[in-house]
DNA sequence: GGCGGGTCGTTAGGTCCCGAACTATATGGT
DNA sequence: ACCATATAGTTCGGGACCTAACGACCCGCC
């Protein structure tokens, strides 16, 4: 995710620019790659990817799935999937087995050392994050995710629009 | 960027976790990605990706410049810019030239047929995000930017802890 | 002068993600 | 029973990003 840079003449190339609107998205962004960079970075000496983090979270919290079920959850297409489940499997973190049920589709279920891995993985991320948000009062995040909420909200319903 | 997801039973896994701090960084991600893909959604029929918009907005903004101070801009590498450049150049809407005082380096600059899709990009940009914050009175936005930036200062700080 | 230590842009190889197309299987309507 | 349609997972091609390593070039210091 690129980290995006305000114009310095905004305002004159824009003159009717909502400048706070662009500044919110821009630092909405930012925050969120300064983020995601960091806990890519403290994930790599534990040779899993944020992604691959995510996906044995899932299984982890709601056991075997299908790979199907795994890019609803996680928001990402089928094909993303595979190759998410193909690296995981290499390093013995997830298991793919065959479903009885439909032999269409596959059952994937996370390992034992899978789940060490998970565990380690929670306790940096939640260490971090905390430290990260230590500087707002719980009345701060509060706000912080409610206004978050009534963002998201607004840009899924201006899809439709 | 992936879709953070919150665990159902995250209380109960982590007892001592502070989820709304886990909470706020997951939304933080997650209100990014949105903005993020739609942004990149938009731009599509442009024939520019969101990180193409940037290096011709930084090219528009503020003339031409070497490949290494684009990715200084942009907080990417330069084997990133290269990439970026090669394809914005293939569709002519940047041109490479060498710099006479320096030939090891490059003088990147945005052609006319660069400067007209970058202003369609500013203009649909612009619209969509104060859409996406009309929800938003400007003393939340104000609230919300500034929240941003102490947590950006927090994470940033943690860096050498 | 020249030489070692930077910096320039590029290339090579890898990850995460997408859309589109493919194969195999399931299922509903007739 | 049969066929159209839909779904599961994979593959393929492509984009944006990274690190590491290159050759070319610049510069300060002996």
């Amino acid at each position: 995710m690129p980290k995006i840079q305000m114009p310095d003449d905004f305002a004159e190339q824009t003159p009717d620019a909502n400048i706070l609107a662009t500044e919110a998205v821009m630092n909405t962004i930012r925050t969120a790659d300064m983020a995601f960079e960091r806990i890519g970075r403290l994930l790599r000496p534990l040779g899993v990817s944020a992604a691959g983090g995510l996906v044995l979270g899932q299984l982890r919290d709601h056991g075997p799935m299908s790979p199907s079920e795994l890019g609803e959850r996680l928001i990402v297409t089928r094909a993303t999937v595979t190759g998410l489940l193909d690296s995981l499997e290499r390093r013995g973190l997830v298991a793919r087995s065959a479903n009885p049920d439909d032999r269409r589709g596959l059952s994937v279920a996370i390992t034992p050392t899978g789940l060490t891995v998970i565990q380690q993985v929670r306790t940096i991320i939640h260490g971090r994050e905390t430290a990260w948000m230590g500087v707002l009062t719980q009345a701060e995040l509060q706000t912080y995710i409610a206004l978050h909420h009534r963002i998201q909200d607004s840009i899924a319903g201006s899809d439709q629009a």
